[in-house]
DNA sequence: CATGAATGAGGCTTCATTCAT
DNA sequence: CATGAATGAAGCCTCATTCAT
């Protein structure tokens, strides 16, 4: 792809980036609720999404990264912020049913899915940083956000 | 300071850019536990804590958006990740003592402490953007936290 | 007219600014001579011109702010300034009568032409930057243009 | 001088237009009345004006042509089209005082020295162009400027 | 022949770095 | 050691031209 082509299709660096942002989040949270076990219960729904985000992301380490700096970058627009949040709300919608009754029911849903991505975000960093460790890290990381939506590390009967 | 005596003091870019970093989570990181009430019990000392980190953050917007940019910047090195880990090392021993007999004894004292520092860094960002909410943000974060280290929102004899 | 389409007919740009130049002169000077009272005296005829011409200006202001950019164009050739004076033939026919047995009656037509030109142009400017004083100028400009074709501002007996 | 430098002086291509044109003609303006016979008269100061004025103009070929083309270019201001008939000034005053009494004496002498710069610019141009005639062009016009002016071409006496 | 997406050379501008003072 | 003007490589963007449809 040609230098000069980009802008046939993106007028702007700031626009490219932004929908680049907002592209990258979209197919992230995608992936991440793909194939959701209907029948099973929130905590198995959690744990399915969780696997499927970290494949996700340790299969595209690239837009890892290029999400991980949109997402902190200058020329992001609220707006842009504003749609991504949108974007998520398949995510936000599971969240939403983990943390019924729990400690985090009455939290802004929106900042419930703000506190469980950066802790998946976080995790992505270190299971790419210590690759060893890549497993525990994920183990330990999800028992954590099950404690922040749900109160307990203990599987079902809590 | 000119242009110019910049680079008096940082040979590059990528060093003027590493020492910030490092600096600026060392402060982040010293103000966070100054003042550390001794004779607390742990919830109160991570409260203590949690209260002074949001302070650092919310005085110094501009220091706060420049480390989050410098944590997932290109030109930053391991060494400069391991160095800030070690600056971090009061909040770490802190989160030592939190997690005692908790869910989270096993897990690797720094990826407990990157867990944490997402979740208050994630938390800062909300509460910068919806100040009305940020007294609200903060408690929940909060709770939020001390589940991850102590498996439970209440008090002490959890 | 799309973009692709303008390289079916002028193969370069250059050509195009040639072709362009060429045109809006013959279009400019055609006007300037549309209806020549044929047995009016010369100065009722250049005085008609006079009038076609400054309306042709203020009637396409584009088509005027073109040709004033195109004549000092770096791509125009010599021979597209040939073949302009050419075109404007049937004005310098005008000039010739007018100036004959007066001052300028050995100077080299083209020259008279050019002269009689420049004039226009920066009266048409003017006019065009100071709507309040357009007919003052055109009057002004006017008798200026007759003084220097034919010696003497009075009308005919001169 | 290198590529860089340029925005060290002039903050936009725009900017370094406008301040060339500004000097370009201020430059020029002062030569054309520098050494100004004081003593003469008006006819004689005018011829000496333009004579200085064609010195200035071959001299300086690419100066000249800058000029032109500033002119009419897109990106200059109204102010600085202020601004440089304010450096005309000299050349005004020459003006001034040479259409006392004739038939320009009425006219906004903004329009005048308009009038006579146009028929100076483009007297220049044909003179590069033709240069075998330069010096029949030179005379030429500038008796046409003393008719334009004064009304006649005789020297003192009209 | 008409179209408009694609191209890449070139234009304007920024910025990390150097250097004379 | 401090300064800020100078540099040129690189960044963002435009535009004349090509070409597949």
């Amino acid at each position: 792809m040609s230098n000069g082509s980009l802008f046939v299709y993106f007028e702007t660096k700031a626009i490219l980036m932004n929908e680049l942002y907002v592209d990258l989040e979209t197919e992230m949270g995608a992936a991440a609720i793909a194939g959701l076990p209907a029948e099973s219960g929130p905590r198995a729904q959690v744990l399915h999404m969780w696997t499927q985000w970290l494949r996700w992301a340790t299969t595209n380490p690239e837009k890892r990264r290029a999400l991980a700096q949109l997402q902190v970058a200058d020329g992001i627009t609220a707006g842009s912020h504003q749609t991504v949040s949108q974007a998520l709300n398949g995510i936000a919608e599971l969240l939403k049913r983990s943390r019924a009754n729990g400690p985090m029911q009455d939290a802004p849903l929106g900042f419930v899915l703000i506190l469980t991505s950066a802790m998946a975000d976080a995790t992505i960093d270190a299971m790419i940083r210590e690759p060893a460790l890549a497993e525990a890290h994920s183990n330990v990381a999800f028992d954590a956000i099950w404690r922040v939506l749900a109160g307990s590390s203990l599987p079902a009967a809590a």
